[in-house]
RNA sequence: GGCGGCGUAGCCGAGUGGUUCAGGCAAGGGUCUGCAAAACCCUGGACGCGGGUUCGAUUCCCGCCGCCGCCUCCA
């Protein structure tokens, strides 16, 4: 196998490779649970599931490990707000979060580390800092990363130290006590009323950043392979993770990988800014399946809007494939004996290995599609067979799974109504067999006529 | 101001120095059908603007215009 991938370090495509053969460690950033997900938080998701997937039928032994945020400004601002806890709140969002990637089908992480259940590791690392001159402390305030002593400092994003000296404080506030204002706090000293952990400095809780390198690294180890957020964490959080790691002596991730973010009317969305939809919304509108699509319709790293008209569209692709499936079932094709055409299998290996070009990937699922039309027409069961067997292997390992699951066989009331009307028909009495038909349309319920016979499905 | 990215047909979005250059959605016309739905066939239309390199550029280079991201919390 040979995957490449664009690393952001590496600023272009690299071949991807591993601490340990035939095995990927895996470590992307996940949400600060304050809120709830939106679908910028659903479109990273789906990006580093469908790697993960692939990584996975690729024949790698995928250790994928994907944190939450679970105390931070935020939530404690959340908690005071709501009369909550903030564990509270933590757990609400947390549980949302995971509830709605559920339903875009998002494999669990495989580890899932809580900063609250890593604070003794991130004592550790940051003493670790202080021992070794690369944090100082501020009376009443915490202890700070000295950002001066890490000479590769913004290697991962490309800034130089001079021109984030010079562009620091143009925008925010600079607080004077920090030794420099690129400096970031490791460890926060609670004021009062916060919720806080013991340290060697007072009690209080750790920085935002310090989390992801304490738990990449003692869950992944050192040197762990492909580190993945969203773009928008680059820098700082993501370069911070690496100077906090790499000044404490550990050799942090091989790989660099980050996802576009969504927008809306080519703006980025985001919560601060308030132009965001929730994810639940979203799948509430549309089947999960149709985001899912929507999102791989676009190459990862781009930004992208994921707004009605995208969805839409999407969906209708989506029900370009159960058209598929259901063709496939009336015919009772044992898709557990058909086989797989290796040629397609293989594009799409390519089209994969190439930075996960899922669009591409997409692309050849589609031809599929179209083809095992073709052959149906044609009656050629045979070849109709390998190519739905291949458009339902491939698109699993997208993450899109074919065919409704709920059943719509069984229903004893659509099934007569779907009889009266073809009595009707049978009849020539055109005006009762539609309206049989417009009242199932009513309620979702679409009707086909074929030469076989009338079928039914839900819509 | 610094760094980076983008501008492709009605929309979304791949991609490439050159004969017919994705894919999805939508539109128009057919086939099938009592009519639909689905499916299939056909059709139209693209590469922001101006230069340059080249036998040939949407693809490379330069300039310009427009848009966006990061530099602050953010997936």
């Amino acid at each position: 196998m040979a995957v490449k991938i664009y690393d952001t370090k590496a600023r272009k495509k690299v071949a991807l490779t591993f601490r340990d053969e035939g095995k990927v460690s895996v470590y992307v950033c996940g949400p600060t649970v304050y809120d709830v997900p939106h679908i910028g938080h659903g479109r990273t998701a789906v990006v580093f599931d469908t790697i993960r997937r692939y990584l996975i039928w690729s024949g790698l032994e995928v250790n994928f490990v994907s944190n939450v945020t679970d105390i931070e400004d935020k939530i404690i601002a959340r908690a005071a707000r709501d009369g909550l806890t903030e564990s509270e709140v933590a757990q609400e969002f947390e549980e949302k979060y995971f509830a709605e990637l559920d339903r875009l089908v998002v494999m669990r992480p495989d580890v899932t580390p809580h900063a609250t259940g890593y604070i003794a590791a991130m004592v550790k690392l940051i003493s670790d800092l202080v021992a070794n001159g690369h944090a100082y402390t501020i009376d009443d305030q915490g202890v700070y990363f000295d950002v001066s002593s890490y000479s590769a400092y913004g290697e991962l994003s490309h800034r130089d130290l001079a021109t984030l000296l010079e562009s620091a404080g143009a925008r925010v506030d600079v607080d004077s006590a920090k030794r420099s204002p690129v400096d970031f706090v490791l460890w926060k000293l609670a004021k009062p009323g916060e919720p806080s952990w013991d340290s060697p400095w007072g009690a209080g809780r750790p920085g935002w950043h310090i989390e992801c390198s304490a738990m990449a690294l003692g869950l992944l180890g050192d040197g762990f392979d492909l580190h993945g957020a969203g773009d928008d964490l680059v820098f700082p959080h993501n370069e911070n993770e690496i100077a906090q790691a790499g000044a404490a002596g550990h050799e942090f991730a091989r790989h660099w990988i980050h996802s576009g973010m969504v927008q809306i009317n080519a703006e980025k969305m985001s919560k601060s800014s308030g132009n965001f939809r929730s994810l639940a919304d979203a799948l509430d509108t549309y089947d999960p399946r149709a985001f899912r699509v929507a999102v791989l319709l676009t190459q990862y790293r781009s930004a992208m809007e994921l707004g009605d008209s995208e969805l839409t569209a999407a969906a209708s692709a989506v029900d370009r494939f159960d058209s598929l499936a259901r063709r496939a079932m009336a015919v009772e094709i044992d898709l557990s004996t058909a086989s797989i055409d290796r040629k397609r299998e293989q594009s799409f290996r390519a089209a994969m290995d190439d930075d996960f070009a899922t669009p591409a990937a997409l692309a050849i699922i589609f031809a599929a599609v179209s083809e095992a039309n073709q052959a149906f027409d044609c009656e050629d069961i045979e070849t109709a067979a390998t190519l739905v067997a291949t458009v339902k292997e491939l698109a699993g390992v997208l993450g899109i799974v074919i065919g409704r699951i709920e059943d719509s066989s069984g229903d004893s009331r659509i099934d007569q109504l779907v009889v009266d009307r073809e009595t009707a028909r049978a009849n020539r009495d055109f005006a009762t067999a539609d309206r049989i038909r417009d009242n199932l349309e009513a309620e979702g319920v679409v009707i086909a006529d074929r030469a076989s016979g009338t079928t039914w499905h839900r819509r």
